[in-house]
DNA sequence: CAAGATTGGTATATTTATGGTTTGAACCAC
DNA sequence: GTGGTTCAAACCATAAATATACCAATCTTG
């Protein structure tokens, strides 16, 4: 049984000598080496680590001990462990840089997205070829069938909306209301979304939808936007 | 499943020998590679992907992993599937500035510029500050007074046109702006600009300049829409 | 238009992989 | 001896992956 942890004396690790001081063997010490790796990305976010009897192997100690090492970990809050799954990395590298969808409140989404689609109208009935209008349709019905359910519907509305905005065969428009789509599924509106999609208002907006629609595919400009 | 953590030296006492393990085996893993595919532009946009079965036999995996990778990516917004039909790709690789500048004509660029700015004076009526207003002020006589020089023009018009976003006091609506005006600095607008920007042109551009700006300063919506 | 083929959707049972737990032995510092 | 740690092996509970069959919508072909 190589016991090679057992050198105290000698530093074995010639990583740089930090003051946290020499290199303890065991559990301690393969508890750092994993806390180490984590902290410099070697394994990011959600990814899952490999097997206690994996690790075992590769650090040539029993599982008892990686265990021992992971419940640091987890007690650290870096790791989660979940049972049949596996062991999964909870702790946050923090370089995120703040992204404008951080920093956008529900209003300030909602004002931009109520100013960008009349033009998007506009446009659509201007612009919108039998395909788009038949991938718009799609759409429409998706969203419709998806009325019950809260997350499903916004997703589809995005898509519908989403939809409306490649009527404009404008590449410039699409991408610009993808980013609003994409900002729409964060944290904040993700955190609105029970409490705003009620039967009743989904009902509302399905209405619209359909009027949207029916507009475009008749191309009606003036009827649309009212 | 299969993959083997290599074992390097056997040094006692090593660096962590830490696979490099990016590659999670399972549906995961076939997750992460069907997502690579599709954002590198192997799978382009609304093309279909290979069948489930098919794709089961070239991963050697079974179905139902394949599923469950397909449904990662659909959670992601990155496919949409279709009973009988196939698994087609709705993600659109539009998402880092430089691409999408270089594919917008200026037409396009026109027709998003003036669907948003209608918005933009609304809001930026409503919620102006007097420090918004004098920093409007001020990039109002530089832009007039560069009424010589169409580059000059170019750069002071933007830089009015952002001083009115942000007025809005919407970040989303100024970080938006800021991207419209980045895609208008690229190239085909850049040749027509010297067509575009005769002295005529820039005198009407600065009437309505200094239109918007009273309208904004006194607060008045309806005549700053006319 | 009708029939067969293709495709995604669903269900079920089995196998495999993983973390959780227990037990017992050996070793070490105190 | 005592307590703590490590090692080793076995077993359990859960989850994922596999394998198979069938259904429903769609497409293709005659």
């Amino acid at each position: 049984m190589g016991q090679e942890y057992q050198q105290l004396g000698t530093r074995g690790d010639s990583l740089p000598p930090l003051p946290e001081a020499v290199t303890v063997g065991g559990s301690a010490g393969i508890a750092a080496k994993l806390r180490r790796a984590i902290m410099d990305g070697a394994y990011g976010l959600n990814e899952r680590l490999p097997a206690e009897r994996e690790l075992a192997d590769l650090f040539k100690t029993s599982r008892g001990t990686i265990r021992e090492a992971l419940r640091r970990l987890q007690e650290l809050g870096m790791v989660d462990r979940q049972i049949g799954s596996g062991t999964f990395v909870t702790y946050r590298q923090f370089s995120e840089h703040t992204e404008i969808a951080d920093v956008t409140s529900p209003l300030e989404l909602i004002e931009v997205r109520l100013g960008i689609e009349p033009q998007i109208v506009r446009l659509a009935v201007a612009n919108a070829t039998a395909m788009d209008i038949e991938r718009m349709r799609k759409s429409l019905l998706k969203v419709e069938g998806a009325a019950g359910d809260p997350d499903a519907f916004s997703k589809a509305d995005a898509e519908f909306h989403l939809a409306m905005a490649e009527c404009t065969r404008n590449r410039l428009m699409v991408w610009l209301y993808q980013l609003v789509n994409e900002t729409r599924s964060h944290d904040q509106w993700a955190a609105m979304k029970e409490s705003i999609l009620v039967p009743e208002r989904i009902a509302q907006y399905n209405a619209h939808h359909r009027h949207l629609y029916n507009m475009i595919a008749k191309r009606d400009l003036d009827s649309a936007l009212d």
